[in-house]
DNA sequence: ATTTACAGTTACCTTTTGGTAACCAGTTAC
DNA sequence: GTAACTGGTTACCAAAAGGTAACTGTAAAT
């Protein structure tokens, strides 16, 4: 039974959303690249629970969602910098909202 | 190296947030419920694509951090309804920005 | 000659998540 | 007396996600 209230995954704007920046790292890789280019070595420093087979994946697919752009350097030893694109850009209101809802509800006093 | 910058999931905001609606279907339960109480079933009906296992299992871990509320009616046959507390309507300004984005990005001529 | 630096990749394994199908209870409708 | 209704639970299996450890390449430093 579908009516115009069923969730369709592929309408509901929350549903696309999560299929974006879903994942249990995405929000916190584009929340740590937010404000700044980033290296490779130093994201994995600011996420130190993440291993880097996996923040390799997460951002192999922020940048086929283009959420994401990398620059390599051809200089050795290797330079890589990740940053936000204009798309990534407009997940701000979302992270912002998301880092304010943490900071009232739990870091009132840190 | 744990320099200020590092991400600490006790500290960080945004890693805060996301244990406790992370997952793949948490957000989607919470935006069906953010203007109604539904029934079991009607949430079901609402989201095709999980599974009653799954739904269940989602709507404990829901329920034991305190962002939905289960009422049960001694009927028969059963009835329960599930609502959003306050802490989980305080959730509010991060589904509307996540629904604002989804809709702004993807869904704009439909 | 060996080590270090960086940004990965690969093989392999474990953990988590999710799905399916069968089953339950108590009352009402057929 | 049998089926249907609702909101689950359970056992079992499959898939996805994630971790570890070892390895790669090239240039510079020791």
């Amino acid at each position: 039974m579908v009516t115009k209230e069923t969730i369709n995954e592929l309408k509901c704007p929350v549903s696309i959303l999560l299929q974006l920046i879903g994942g249990k790292w995405k929000p916190i890789i584009l929340y740590v690249l937010r404000s700044n280019k980033r290296r490779f070595g130093e994201i994995s420093a600011r996420i130190p629970t993440i291993s880097r087979k996996v923040l390799t994946e997460q951002l192999k697919e922020l940048e086929r969602d283009g959420l994401i752009e990398r620059k390599q350097f051809k200089e050795i030893p290797p330079r890589v910098e990740y940053s936000l694109t204009e798309f990534g850009k407009s997940l701000a209101p979302v992270l912002n909202e998301m880092e304010k809802w943490g900071n009232e509800n739990f870091l009132k006093n840190q």
